[in-house]
DNA sequence: AGAGGTACCTGGCAGC
DNA sequence: TGCTGCCAGGTACCTC
């Protein structure tokens, strides 16, 4: 699933073909996503016109002015832009028919993603109004994990990979900022030094921005707007890659199970 | 309040 | 070859 550099590359792929246009209708093969497609969602989108694509977290935000269709790519979803109606496969569970013979397909085998309509600015949705900082953003800092974290438990990749302390960051990226960072994966979060959440900080921004270079990690599904997968997967130092090498001290890399997410480090480095 | 487990789905793969 | 069990990029919701 689409973690924050695969939304990015969505966003950025779909915004120049979708901005602008009217919607002109909304075809919805299989109601049953995360949550049902809502019955009335048509009639929120049709005549319409899209103002701007925009992302919160995982979120992907296209605004119409009277509200905002809110659009989650959940484990196996992805968005592409259709020129011409190609015959929908099995997955390919939803439809946004533009002017210009222009579609925005979703496709989810796991089902997982949504579609969903907040009246009003997204921000005032119960889905996000719970969120924290976006990583990239300024207001993600060393004092804000490092006041957070005080006194918890839990090990500080569940922490980084809870959307109410900062989204984005999935299983990929915790694997791969923690590694970067020197930080071992299972380290209690309330445990770990102000200088040393500047080194995560620092390691998750970088590797996000990295990997929205590259448009993303395709391990199976993901593919942006034009259907191309992301290349981040070749610059992945830990994540999948148990049991080999450790490209920093040649040390075996360890798998093990924290917070029934598969996490991947070097015991040497990660401390 | 925080931590941990469960649930939602399909498909691919390893092992028998 | 076919079956079974496990695993996968997410996250809301429930219980303790």
């Amino acid at each position: 699933m689409p973690e924050l550099p695969e939304v990015e590359t969505t966003r950025r792929g779909i915004a120049p073909h979708v901005c602008g246009r009217r919607i002109d209708g909304l075809i919805v093969r299989q109601r049953r996503l995360r949550w049902p497609v809502p019955a009335d969602l048509g009639q929120h989108l049709e005549g319409r016109r899209i103002d701007a694509v925009g992302r919160r977290g995982k979120y992907l935000l296209l605004s119409l002015g009277t509200g905002t269709l809110i659009i989650h790519l959940g484990m196996s979803g992805s968005l592409r832009i259709l020129r011409r109606p190609d015959p929908p496969g099995p997955h390919d569970h939803i439809d946004l028919l533009l002017e210009d013979e222009t579609r925005l397909r979703f496709t989810d085998p796991r089902r997982f993603g949504a579609w969903l309509w907040s009246a009003g600015t997204a921000a005032q949705h119960p889905l996000l109004a719970t969120l924290g900082p976006e990583p990239l953003e300024t207001g993600f800092n060393a004092g804000h994990l490092h006041a957070l974290a005080r006194r918890r438990r839990s090990a500080v990749k569940s922490f980084i990979m809870n959307s109410r302390v900062v989204v984005g960051v999935g299983n990929i990226y915790a694997n791969e900022a923690l590694f970067r960072a020197g930080i071992h994966p299972a380290r209690a979060a309330g445990r770990i030094s102000l200088a040393r959440y500047e080194r995560l900080v620092e390691a998750i921004k970088t590797v996000l921005r990295e990997a929205i270079d590259q448009g993303g990690t395709t391990l199976r599904d993901f593919v942006d707007g034009e259907g191309r997968p992301g290349y981040f997967r070749h610059n992945l130092q830990v994540y999948q890659r148990g049991a080999q090498d450790c490209p920093r001290c040649g040390a075996v890399i360890r798998e093990s199970r924290i917070g029934q997410r598969s996490s991947y480090f070097c015991a040497r480095c990660q401390r």
